[in-house]
DNA sequence: AAAACTATACTTAGAGA
DNA sequence: TTCTCTAAGTATAGTTT
């Protein structure tokens, strides 16, 4: 047995299945901890949400996230009871990118209501193709209407840290 | 002079303003530090978003958070130029929920924008009246599609920590 | 409003249960 | 997956620049 106590690792992926869900639950919670600590010493906001390498959500919020996605069941009167999860990647949808952001939807959705929260959004399976039509078309719109076409693609690939004030 | 290094602090509100911004910047790095290095270590997607006690949003996002809040822009043809940040709890609109609602989105849409994303949403003051009655509308009907009426608004204003895999 | 500085408090890698 | 344990690595409270 080698020496035990914490060792330094390098910051990078972790090469090893086993460590890396390991190391994910560690500093998971840790961060989560972290957040917590933060929101009460400093009686903030705050929204985190972590899908793990299984691609499950998790979340932490103070409060909940709320209205923020909630708006997107305005075209619903249909209320999901259960809530199916929806894998990244399921094979389906013609538009891969457009099946991306409906996880993510989905997820972010999920995560608000593990969060007590009332507000949710309609599950992915319950909007129908027409639904999914139109959605793509106000996507495509959207992408026309770019404010500044950063081509900062490879750049947004990566990680940012904005830490400087947004406003 | 008393003694230097770290001495343990209760984690609660700290009531000194001055420390409490310090503590605040200081730990705000701390947390997006460990969201970066999470990220890196496990290679998995993270969203933070933090309130400042004044009331600015940082963020640090891996990829960018876009297309979740993107979609509220798809009713408008013209986006954002510059964007002025919109304060909580400014005078102006009747229904404070609602204001306080439009302005989490609008916080939410200039994090992405510091992200380098392209998606963003309409400012809250180019909405116009219409478009805040509609979103009230919406709202409220919103509201009478909640599916668990959990009432558990005390505990929904105070932290959540939901470390069940959401799914 | 930001750094630098210290010494301490806290986090966590690895191993084992 | 989750817990404990140890010791090394890191974050950070308070002070000073």
């Amino acid at each position: 047995m080698s020496n035990p106590g914490r060792r330094k690792i390098p910051i990078r992926k972790i090469p090893y299945k086993n460590r890396l869900q390991v190391t994910f639950s560690k500093r998971r919670a840790g961060l989560f901890k972290k957040a917590s600590e933060l929101c009460t010493l400093c009686e903030i906001e705050i929204v985190v949400i972590v899908f793990s390498p299984a691609g499950k959500a998790y979340s932490f919020g103070h409060p909940a996230v709320s209205p923020v996605v909630g708006m997107f069941s305005t075209n619903r009167n249909q209320i999901p009871s259960g809530g199916g999860a929806v894998k990244a990647g399921d094979g389906g949808p013609k538009n891969a990118q457009l099946a991306q952001i409906l996880t993510q939807l989905e997820l972010v959705g999920q995560a608000m209501k593990a969060q007590q929260n009332c507000w949710t959004i309609c599950p992915i399976d319950e909007l129908g193709l027409d639904g999914l039509v139109q959605l793509r078309n106000d996507l495509e719109e959207l992408k026309l209407n770019i404010v500044k076409q950063q081509q900062m693609e490879v750049v947004a690939a990566t990680n940012h840290n904005s830490s400087v004030p947004i406003s």
